[in-house]
DNA sequence: TATGAATGAGAATTCATTCAT
DNA sequence: GATGAATGAATTCTCATTCAT
């Protein structure tokens, strides 16, 4: 009672299914959410606005979908690379500025998917994306540690891991900005930049003597 | 058909104008940017919808506004520590400290400042204050350098500074989201946590040794 | 800082959120709550489509506010019939007589109203309303068997009392459905032959032996 | 292109016709008719989409015949019951009892088909049973007439029976909706004081004195 | 100036029906 | 006949902005 489903109607699915999430990733890389209706990502995957709805039971797991794909993506390079034989500060290295080189080729996406807010729903998973960056360089760090490379003196790499993803995305965001000029140069410039500031974050010793003391309550207790 | 404003009038008109600007706080600081529609700002601060259009000309420009407001002040007690006589390394940490607690403090409000997107021109402004506070983060690195106080090799100290807001909002922004349960000590903890992150990556001689290869291309080539 | 209201601006905020009921009316009147999406409504009203959320939180209460008032009406109506001062019987003629009159002269509307199903949310209402006329008729039996104008053999005067009001819609149905062909004569001896049923059915003594057996259980086992 | 029918061809036919319908009163019964799309009916009926075209035009004959099919037993049942030899007073209770025990056992189902709203053309054929249901209550009328056993004196008869069923159906309905709580003992009270109710309808003589005046112009002037 | 009702262009989602395979 | 993805019109609801009073 079931025919077969042809290779030829598979692809169709399939390259449906990929041309919907394609709209989304065009619209959002070119103007960020608010760019992306489902309307007009039906349009541009030239496809009904209905049909989208077969494939995704909302638009918000369209855009989680979307957001997953590409920050899977994007961890994964990452834990490709810290799995590496080499040393960890290599390693460390490596998994940030490649993160910031594809980062910075993707500008307005990478921009979108990593700073822009959503719908909360949405958003949970950005948060997630970076919770799982951070456990990558988290697990780097941690070998390195073991392996003597980097001091033990920190209580908490996993804030420090928090801390380097957040150096890298701020460190580009100058960049990422829609308002941002393009410059190669420039671009491969500021990546080296924020290598150099993670490496010195993480094999510091973290000698230098710093009063303790916490903020004054006078500049606590002004209204933020 | 015009007549002398009365002091009283004028008290009236700025008071509205604060009034509007305190109620989105409110509003924000509440639920994020969307719970802030203009009726419910109007409502809030008790004046009429159109109220509103009388002291901004858009929805736009009073959020941007409102994140001004917010921003100049964490700038400005940021650069009064700036100027103290203290040590660059003081002065940094103590800005560093200060902002960060602040931020906790405020939580909802200072996330949604930092962290949620909303319209792109309203962005613009967030964008300036990351910027302005780097900026005053910037300056202290400077004096530090001329102090002797931090090894002089780097040649970016923008990116420096770019990267110690991102490390310093990224390291909060678990305990920022909405999501996050409060806890004071945790709060703390993670303070001093970035602060010292902060500090060793200004005061490492980036000695380390790192393979200085950029990312393979093969892994740049992958689709975003 | 408030300016009074005029009486203009009253009676144009009336006239608003009358006018859109009426026009709700109107619409379902013709052809059901089918043909009263929130545009037409507005259309027909004069209004802007979010207009009508102004005075609405949503379609459902806008609906629901709809049948209230009809059916507030026709409740009142009856109850004022059972509240003279005449016999239980003329009392529960009058009250159904009139009920019956008033239905047939809405025709379609009191179709929608009385028998047209709707958002489960809305059909509450219409139970609520149905209950309520046949709490008023109880009212008027009760009396009845309290001054000895009807039997008193009854157990369940709510029972009897849903049935009459169903005797009624249902007798009138025919004639109120949109195939009817209208027909003042009959209409009028339609009505008579209900009242007269009516009558019958909490005069009469029920004295007419019937053998109380139940339905057979092979009749009972068939699929429904 | 044509080519004989197997029987097996045809038996398939038919049960996927079968199983359509099947389904629809599956469906139907859980939620009543809006829980019942056309994609639903076919997932459940284990038939495609498309499918449920080639046995129905539309989806509006669909439901027609789901609604005949079940109508036609309820009232091949009451007229099975008019057909036995005993008194008329014995059938009219039969029928009548039977009756609104098998509604009381389809429930939802029954709620459905006897009071939900459905489409406009859908509809007639809800109101064709109960005008088929209330021929088969008239024919016992005319009959027990006929024998002497109902008083005489009635002019429309057709009238009588349209008001038997609606009283059944009304005094049914407070225990068919789908928020009444089952309860098998007011269910079958409730059965009991229905037949008395009808049987009192139809035995008694009228002769309770109502003033035969019309509803005041009053009151049938105020709008509906 | 202040008011706040009115506007109307979207936004997300549903679903009966069609048609290439 | 059978399939089920595709269609796209229709529906409800939101909200920044305007403007008569």
């Amino acid at each position: 009672m079931s025919y077969r489903r042809t290779e030829r109607t598979e692809a169709r699915l399939a390259s449906n299914r990929e041309r919907i999430l394609g709209a989304a990733r065009t619209l959002v890389a070119k103007g960020g959410f608010s760019e992306a209706p489902v309307v007009a990502i039906a349009t541009v995957a030239r496809v009904a606005t209905g049909t989208v709805y077969t494939y995704f039971p909302s638009k918000n797991h369209l855009l989680a979908e979307l957001i997953r794909t590409i920050c899977d993506r994007e961890v994964g390079i990452a834990a490709q690379i810290a799995e590496s034989g080499r040393s960890a500060g290599d390693r460390l290295a490596g998994a940030i500025r490649t993160f910031a080189s594809r980062a910075i080729l993707g500008r307005r996406l990478a921009y979108a998917v990593i700073v822009e807010p959503v719908d909360p729903e949405v958003d949970r998973v950005r948060l997630q994306y970076r919770r799982a960056l951070a456990r990558v360089l988290e697990n780097i760090l941690l070998d390195g540690i073991a392996r003597g490379e980097f001091p033990r003196q920190r209580h908490d790499v996993e804030a420090d891991a928090a801390c380097l993803v957040g150096a890298c995305l701020e460190g580009l965001v100058a960049r990422l900005s829609p308002d941002a000029f393009p410059g190669e140069a420039k671009d491969q410039d500021r990546i080296e930049m924020i290598v150099a500031f993670c490496l010195r974050a993480v094999s510091g010793d973290g000698a230098t003597a710093v009063t303790p003391e916490r903020a004054t309550p006078a500049m606590l207790r002004q209204r933020l």
